[in-house]
DNA sequence: CCGATGACTTGAA
DNA sequence: CTTCAAGCCATCG
Protein backbone atom coordinates (compact mmCIF):
# COMPACT_ATOMS: atom_id res chain seq x y z
CA UNK A 1 0.00 0.00 0.00
CA UNK A 2 2.24 2.31 1.25
CA UNK A 3 2.46 4.63 -1.99
CA UNK A 4 6.06 4.75 -3.63
CA UNK A 5 7.11 6.54 -6.45
CA UNK A 6 4.55 5.84 -8.90
CA UNK A 7 1.79 6.77 -6.05
CA UNK A 8 3.41 10.55 -5.29
CA UNK A 9 3.46 11.21 -9.46
CA UNK A 10 -0.28 10.49 -9.66
CA UNK A 11 -0.65 12.45 -6.79
CA UNK A 12 1.48 15.25 -8.47
CA UNK A 13 -0.56 14.85 -11.31
CA UNK A 14 -4.15 14.49 -10.16
CA UNK A 15 -3.38 17.97 -9.02
CA UNK A 16 -2.36 19.71 -11.89
CA UNK A 17 -4.81 22.36 -11.91
CA UNK A 18 -6.96 23.11 -15.09
CA UNK A 19 -5.53 24.84 -18.19
CA UNK A 20 -2.27 24.56 -16.46
CA UNK A 21 1.05 21.83 -17.42
CA UNK A 22 3.80 20.63 -15.37
CA UNK A 23 7.13 18.85 -17.09
CA UNK A 24 8.25 15.34 -15.97
CA UNK A 25 11.81 16.71 -14.75
CA UNK A 26 9.93 19.10 -12.36
CA UNK A 27 7.96 16.67 -10.91
CA UNK A 28 10.98 14.38 -10.50
CA UNK A 29 12.67 17.25 -8.82
CA UNK A 30 9.64 17.68 -6.27
CA UNK A 31 10.27 13.99 -5.60
CA UNK A 32 13.79 15.01 -4.79
CA UNK A 33 15.49 12.96 -7.43
CA UNK A 34 15.58 14.97 -10.85
CA UNK A 35 16.97 11.69 -12.38
CA UNK A 36 13.67 10.14 -12.05
CA UNK A 37 12.12 12.15 -15.24
CA UNK A 38 12.27 9.09 -16.97
CA UNK A 39 10.49 7.25 -13.71
CA UNK A 40 7.94 9.85 -14.12
CA UNK A 41 6.97 9.08 -17.42
CA UNK A 42 6.71 5.34 -16.66
CA UNK A 43 4.42 6.06 -13.93
CA UNK A 44 2.07 8.25 -16.54
CA UNK A 45 2.36 4.70 -18.59
CA UNK A 46 0.78 2.81 -15.66
CA UNK A 47 -1.65 5.62 -14.97
CA UNK A 48 -4.00 4.80 -17.28
CA UNK A 49 -4.59 1.41 -15.23
CA UNK A 50 -5.82 3.37 -12.51
CA UNK A 51 -9.02 3.63 -12.04
CA UNK A 52 -9.46 7.03 -12.07
CA UNK A 53 -8.10 9.80 -14.78
CA UNK A 54 -4.78 10.82 -14.81
CA UNK A 55 -4.15 14.64 -16.32
CA UNK A 56 -1.19 12.57 -18.62
CA UNK A 57 -1.55 15.62 -21.32
CA UNK A 58 -0.86 18.09 -18.88
CA UNK A 59 2.68 16.47 -18.72
CA UNK A 60 4.93 17.35 -21.08
CA UNK A 61 8.92 17.26 -21.14
CA UNK A 62 11.28 20.50 -19.95
CA UNK A 63 10.48 21.69 -23.17
CA UNK A 64 6.74 21.89 -23.30
CA UNK A 65 6.97 19.42 -26.37
CA UNK A 66 4.34 17.25 -26.21
CA UNK A 67 6.30 14.00 -26.55
CA UNK A 68 3.95 11.64 -24.70
CA UNK A 69 0.83 12.35 -28.02
CA UNK A 70 2.75 9.30 -29.27
CA UNK A 71 1.09 7.20 -26.57
CA UNK A 72 -2.44 8.73 -26.65
CA UNK A 73 -2.92 6.91 -29.42
CA UNK A 74 -3.49 9.42 -31.52
CA UNK A 75 -1.24 11.88 -33.66
CA UNK A 76 -2.94 15.38 -32.04
CA UNK A 77 -5.25 14.01 -29.49
CA UNK A 78 -3.15 15.53 -26.90
CA UNK A 79 -2.55 18.63 -28.16
CA UNK A 80 -6.43 19.13 -29.32
CA UNK A 81 -6.92 18.27 -25.38
CA UNK A 82 -4.39 21.16 -24.03
CA UNK A 83 -5.72 23.17 -26.56
CA UNK A 84 -9.79 22.95 -25.05
CA UNK A 85 -7.62 23.47 -21.75
CA UNK A 86 -7.05 27.19 -22.78
CA UNK A 87 -3.75 26.15 -23.64
CA UNK A 88 -2.30 27.35 -27.16
CA UNK A 89 -0.22 24.44 -29.12
CA UNK A 90 1.92 24.48 -32.09
CA UNK A 91 2.33 21.34 -33.30
CA UNK A 92 4.26 19.43 -30.85
CA UNK A 93 4.97 22.86 -29.15
CA UNK A 94 3.39 24.51 -26.25
CA UNK A 95 3.39 28.40 -27.23
CA UNK A 96 2.44 29.69 -23.99
CA UNK A 97 4.24 27.15 -21.68
CA UNK A 98 5.90 29.58 -19.48
CA UNK A 99 2.38 30.68 -18.52
CA UNK A 100 0.56 27.63 -18.27
CA UNK A 101 3.90 25.71 -16.37
CA UNK A 102 2.88 24.84 -13.05
CA UNK A 103 5.35 23.65 -10.93
CA UNK A 104 5.04 21.01 -7.90
CA UNK A 105 7.67 22.75 -5.53
CA UNK A 106 6.78 26.39 -5.85
CA UNK A 107 2.90 26.00 -5.87
CA UNK A 108 2.01 22.53 -4.28
CA UNK A 109 4.94 22.86 -1.97
C1' DC B 1 21.05 -9.93 -8.85
C1' DC B 2 21.16 -8.98 -13.92
C1' DG B 3 19.72 -7.08 -18.34
C1' DA B 4 16.45 -4.57 -20.86
C1' DT B 5 13.03 -0.89 -21.21
C1' DG B 6 11.23 3.84 -21.00
C1' DA B 7 5.79 9.31 -22.00
C1' DC B 8 13.37 12.41 -19.66
C1' DT B 9 17.38 15.75 -19.71
C1' DT B 10 21.48 17.81 -21.07
C1' DG B 11 25.13 18.49 -23.93
C1' DA B 12 28.05 17.87 -27.87
C1' DA B 13 28.98 17.03 -32.87
C1' DC C 1 18.02 21.56 -38.02
C1' DT C 2 19.11 16.36 -36.71
C1' DT C 3 21.52 12.61 -34.42
C1' DC C 4 24.07 10.36 -30.87
C1' DA C 5 25.80 9.57 -26.13
C1' DA C 6 25.72 9.38 -21.24
C1' DG C 7 23.30 9.86 -16.83
C1' DC C 8 19.46 8.97 -14.32
C1' DC C 9 16.20 5.40 -11.61
C1' DA C 10 11.87 2.33 -10.96
C1' DT C 11 9.78 -1.74 -12.89
C1' DC C 12 9.61 -6.27 -15.22
C1' DG C 13 11.07 -11.08 -16.83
Amino acid sequence: MENGFFQKVYDIAMQIPYGRVTSYGAIANYLGSKGSARIVGWAMNGSKSLPQNIPAHRVVNSKGLLTAKNHFGGSTTMAEILESEGIIVDGNQIINFQKVFWDPTLELQ
